[in-house]
DNA sequence: CTAGACCTTGACATGATGGCAAGGTCTAGA
DNA sequence: TCTAGACCTTGCCATCATGTCAAGGTCTAG
């Protein structure tokens, strides 16, 4: 099967089989005599692993150590476990980072009249000139 | 003053107080004869605002948006308002495609016994070879 | 005069992804 | 058999905010 048949297979588009590969997370392709990728059943669902892995947020380097437990059949699931587990707290930071903006925000906002006038403490508070501490 | 002590009072990066300047950003600015640029306190100002706007989340487009807000001294105020709230439903889509991942992975790695067995049902879920629905 | 701190521009890298361009290939239909 | 259109190839550029490095010019204190 071609590569277009093969994103669609697995959800990854054409152009991201080429880059997964490039990086190493897909196995070198074989060609056709015209030089078109060949992917059988086992490729599309490396590449499925990939997407899934990505929509779980991980980055292609975890993803590549998540594809080599994968494969190797006396992997300890501690291991896997673990960089899961690390992801998560990763994702809880990021989590956290962005709850801390949306916080201050909100309550910026909730301040602002929102009306014709100019006075506004969302551009205060960017300016620097926050109302004195209590 | 120089770019370095700008930067320093400002808590942007030399270089990001370039790129600012590339962006349009903050004003042109007035350079010595040997083509150092000088900067004043309004521009340092200028610099705070960006940097507590990128920290509270927004791009520099959304920033140059807030600029011209901050100097327009007849803005409406429910202009600046309108930005942020929507900025604020933004952050809440990142945090809750984020919160989704951290559930499902947390999810996993729970019933993940991480031991020195290679069974995983981290993996599984990677796989696409999902327990069969209920 | 000189060492060292500071400035200049410019190029390249990050990470995942999209887009475009120029050219080769394959297939179904006239 | 020819051909249009779908599909493939490689390679380059762009995104976004930021860092790093390099080669060279400038300023200042000793």
């Amino acid at each position: 099967m071609n590569i277009g048949q093969a994103a669609r297979l697995s959800g990854v588009s054409a152009k991201m089989v080429r880059h997964y590969e490039s990086l190493g997370l897909v196995p070198g392709v074989t060609r056709s005599t015209a030089g078109y990728r060949q992917y059988d059943d086992a490729t599309v669902h490396t590449l499925r692993f990939i997407r899934r892995a990505r929509d779980l947020g991980f980055d292609t380097r975890e993803i590549g150590t998540l594809l080599q437990l994968w494969r190797n059949k006396k992997r300890p699931s501690a291991e896997v476990k673990r960089i899961a587990q690390q992801h998560v707290v990763d994702l809880g930071q990021r989590i956290a980072a962005l709850q801390s903006m949306q916080r201050s925000l909100t309550h910026l906002a909730r301040r602002c009249h929102g009306d014709h006038r100019p006075d506004c403490p969302i551009l205060d508070d960017l300016a620097g000139d926050a109302m004195a501490p209590p």
